[in-house]
DNA sequence: CTATGTGAATGGATTCACAGCC
DNA sequence: GGCTGTGAATCCATTCACATAG
């Protein structure tokens, strides 16, 4: 058990929670590292050392348990515990994401979402009501918000950004081509969706 | 100049990219690594790292020409050659990317839209004739489709990837939580938007 | 005999540090 | 002097290999 955990091993530990979750619903019991490993083209012995961060996880001669694993992964990642994000910026991905299904399986519920134009404030987008922007601060405070999204247009994006950091949230997963400039306190994880598509298309033949 | 270029490198030169479109907007005629790198925030020995895998850019003692190196990248990126993509699924997320105007500054033009419903085929998507996905085949040839966005449900995700490849599409951007199995032929990058949010919130404090 | 847990070895990317050129 | 280009050094993640436990 040691100290820094890499953010490659958390990624990985969610993709082990996923296989674990869909293993115990078919019914196994046990599962060796070498196993896990081959369901995701990984080594074992990179499933065991991402593991042994954590302590003990396993049997020796035996494998893991399916179902105590998982339940200690989910206790790791604290899936089982809701927390609240918030979407700013109602364009056509944010609204897409408010509705994205895949976040309430982790454990995130979308508790506000926000704009700036008034045709989207207080009308209802897939289920929620758009609050103005100029709220943010408030409505964030009120519902204990920690996570934001955010996927306002570029040129909006450094100063709602510095809006998020005062209103207090903790972390932005940023959808803006934007690189920004934040107190090293915000965690940022980018998605620059054309950079990701065009990367990609970079290594054709 | 060496052989094996890393996806980082390519990932920064997007990068370096923007702001040298920017910076040459501004009138910047000339830059340093180490101004670019500050940009960027990251050393100036990377920034060079980075270009020297691409041949003598720059001039010792001087820095690198803002317009030439922009060039030289965009080249190399072949950002100037339009690549034609298709989203396959029209579900919130397929229809908002459609959308997504951040592609075609990268060079990105979406050829063709799919879906499975009949609700939605023969429909206009945001601009795009919804096709059959029974289509895919013909349509992706008809079009010399190289590159596939997949936004289908999990459960559709790997036969439809499948059906790609057969298409004979070379790159999938894959946006659902499954693990796509093809032949290595095909380059495939996984956007796990759920998994981005949690590894994000794990690091909270 | 089987499969974990882990220190040591390896591999890859980043950073240093300086020779080389302007 | 100033800044690039690059081998060497460093850092970090992955993989190996084996002692250890069941």
């Amino acid at each position: 058990m040691k100290k820094k955990i890499p953010e490659k091993t958390i990624q990985r530990l969610l993709l082990y929670y996923r296989y674990l979750y869909f293993l115990l619903q078919q019914g196994t019991k046990n599962i060796s590292s070498k196993s896990l490993a081959d369901l995701l083209e990984i080594r074992g012995s990179q499933v065991r050392k991402d593991l042994s961060y954590f302590g003990r996880l396993g049997t020796r001669g035996a494998g893991y348990d399916v179902m105590a694993l998982r339940d200690t992964i989910a206790e790791i990642l604290k899936i089982d515990k809701e927390k609240k994000v918030c979407v700013v910026g109602m364009g056509n991905l944010g609204a897409a994401l408010v509705a994205y299904k895949g976040f309430e399986a982790l454990g995130f519920k979308v508790a506000a979402v926000f704009d700036i134009s008034p045709q989207k404030i207080n009308h209802k987008i897939r289920g929620h009501t758009c609050h103005d922007i100029k709220n943010l601060s408030k409505i964030i405070n009120e519902h204990s918000i920690e996570v934001a999204i955010l996927t306002v247009p570029a040129e909006a994006a450094q100063e709602t950004a510095l809006r998020l950091e005062k209103a207090g949230i903790k972390a932005i997963l940023n959808f803006t081509p934007v690189k920004l400039s934040l107190s090293k306190k915000v965690k940022i994880n980018n998605i620059d969706l054309a950079m990701e598509l065009k990367t990609l298309s970079f290594f054709i033949r």
